[in-house]
DNA sequence: CTTGGTTTTGAACGGGTGTTCAGATAATCC
DNA sequence: GGATTATCTGAACACCCGTTCAAAACCAAG
């Protein structure tokens, strides 16, 4: 018999329940804004019971900024070697990942200043990982001739700031298909660090 | 005899102290997470005497950025005609009328969901016409031939998105100096939109 | 020195904050 | 159905919030 899956237990409905509501309101108003109250008021509990759940609300934001950076180191496809082909899926998938989650993505760079200093440590790790990833395929690409990049990790901060742009104007429904703006940005990405058109 | 300059006054001293200690702290915690008391403790003052230089907090912050924003736009250098050169321009102000008041900037993108509607609107409408310029810019551009931009709007968003970025981790005596990141940027900028090396 | 005005204080107002915890409630197991 | 255990409530704690305002302090002019 395995353990008990344990008596009275809404745990499992009420816990991720209050990660998408914190989620949703901290992307909508700022972590500073909202308050416990009222996370467990969107839930439909009281303020008390969100403590079966977090330890506090710092931690509540932290787990929630954390787990969407190792979700995205995760989903992030890997390596294959052609540094064209490498950046093009790296633009694609970043504008993708991103459009999918809008609220994690805003939360992991608003709220950074609300962290403390261990957590703001942890976080920026996460963050450079995924950086460095971008960084390797350009200085890839930069050795071997097929880029024209100067400064690979300008280049980097440089493209993942307009990458990370679209979020802030892009929805579904609009003027543009999703596909189509990844096309427009993935034409604007090659040419800034100096790669040719195929076609 | 001119108006007397009033007894008992130092309005004049106060004044910018206040919106100086809260500039500096909004940028620093959030907009949310300061309060009255500690930009008054900041200026060497009581709370209750911050009423005399703003009718109330949300004003303070809308006025930090509205007036940012139009030193912003009056700053901006005009057309000459020459839409490479104009891009060029554009490029090497935003870098470094930006990089000359960081917080300013930082408030002006991250505190707009801290605004009243009525505020945002405004704020939006000034930063609006700023991003016209540049499209206006690329736009010209992209009629006579010089840029290869097919969507002139989103083209506008990726490059502010992109030279705002610089702001996030460029600071002077670094490994590079402010002229060599406009310089590296304004590479990038041109290559983006099409725009081939002058030599 | 007195007058007149500006600026600041300091206390108060009503209300909201994150967090704790004893007790009530509800769900499963035997 | 009774026991067990996880979950939730509701009140309390100490503290901070933005804002107001009468009274005090201050400064310059006459």
């Amino acid at each position: 018999m395995q353990m008990a899956r344990t008596a009275g237990s809404h745990s499992d409905i009420t816990g991720p329940r209050v990660r998408d509501a914190a989620l949703r309101l901290f992307a909508r108003d700022g972590y500073a804004a909202v308050s416990m109250r009222r996370i467990a008021g969107e839930v439909g509990v009281q303020a008390g019971a969100l403590y079966n759940y977090t330890p506090d609300k710092q931690t509540l934001l932290f787990d929630l900024m954390r787990d969407h950076l190792i979700e995205l180191l995760a989903a992030q496809p890997q390596d294959t070697g052609d540094a064209v082909a490498e950046l093009e899926r790296f633009v694609r998938f970043h504008i993708g990942f991103h459009h999918d989650r809008p609220d994690a993505v805003f939360i992991a760079y608003m709220e950074l200043r609300n962290l403390e200093p261990d957590n703001f440590a942890a976080i920026e790790a996460l963050r450079r990982q995924y950086e460095d990833r971008l960084e390797a395929i350009l200085r890839r690409g930069a050795q071997t001739g097929v880029f024209a990049v100067p400064d690979p990790k300008i280049a980097t901060l440089a493209v993942i700031a307009m990458l990370t742009g679209v979020n802030t104007w892009f929805r579904a429904g609009g003027r543009l298909r999703l596909d189509e703006v990844q096309d427009i940005y993935w034409d604007m990405v090659r040419r800034s660090v100096g790669s040719a058109p195929d076609r």
